[in-house]
DNA sequence: TGGTTATATGTGCCTTTTCGCATCTTTGCA
DNA sequence: TGCAAAGATGCGAAAAGGCACATATAACCA
């Protein structure tokens, strides 16, 4: 019951969820999560931590980079098609499909130099 | 995703985890819920209100009863998805199953009459 | 070693959620 | 018509959640 209470509490919020429709694209770092969407940097690492400690995303350590993706291996059969249903809800809305469409504007930060994304965004 | 936010908002609460519990089981009126997980009449109404306003209930009225049940034809696919997901995460849980258990030693309330549910309880 | 960059976290403030209690509404029945 | 039962709702208090700001930590590099 805990565990699953702590993934709909994570899943229900709107920046999260944003996060993880960014996520259902490419694997994110922080500071990628935090200039797509527009947000403080505290605000993208706490929301990111959430949806880890939810058991939802994986963590990746690159250099400095902290590079979180979606733990699909890790996550229980029906916990993925929760993540499914997050797809399929957001596969439409405005905020998410222009979410997603700044992220495909954005060259990969990892593990290639962020020079330059300041000027992009 | 105002829409999907709902849904995992309704979701992310214990009390109302329990009562999908039971509903996975059988409809249940308000009294009947309120009666086998041991909260007050309003705290009950109100719970179901938000899984009703979420989509996920539909409402039947019988006589003096509110009687909600899932509302399978009524949700979206994605959204049937994530019930049934909440019913694999709840299956092995004890304080779930015990919750399914009392309602099963519950006798049915509608459409006949709740007398003695007071002595059973 | 010292500075820079990416991320994590402590703190305080404000908003939202949840609940009990009391009250109101509706329905059914005498 | 009047009473009783089931459910809905207004309200205030307590708890939880989310954020910005400041600061800490850790990795990398000159």
């Amino acid at each position: 019951m805990r565990e699953l209470l702590k993934v709909f509490k994570a899943l229900s919020d709107e920046t999260r969820l944003r996060i993880l429709n960014l996520l259902l694209e490419r694997e994110c770092c922080v500071c990628e999560v935090m200039q797509v969407l527009g947000i403080s940097q505290s605000r993208a690492s706490r929301n990111l931590s959430m949806l880890y400690d939810a058991g939802i995303l994986k963590l990746r350590r690159v250099r400095l980079w902290a590079v979180y993706s979606i733990d699909r291996e890790g996550l229980a059969e029906h916990y993925r098609e929760i993540v499914e249903a997050v797809m399929k809800g957001l596969e439409h809305n405005p905020l998410a499909k222009r979410d997603r469409e700044r992220l495909r504007n954005t060259e990969r930060l990892v593990p290639d130099c962020p020079v330059g994304l300041e000027r992009r965004l």
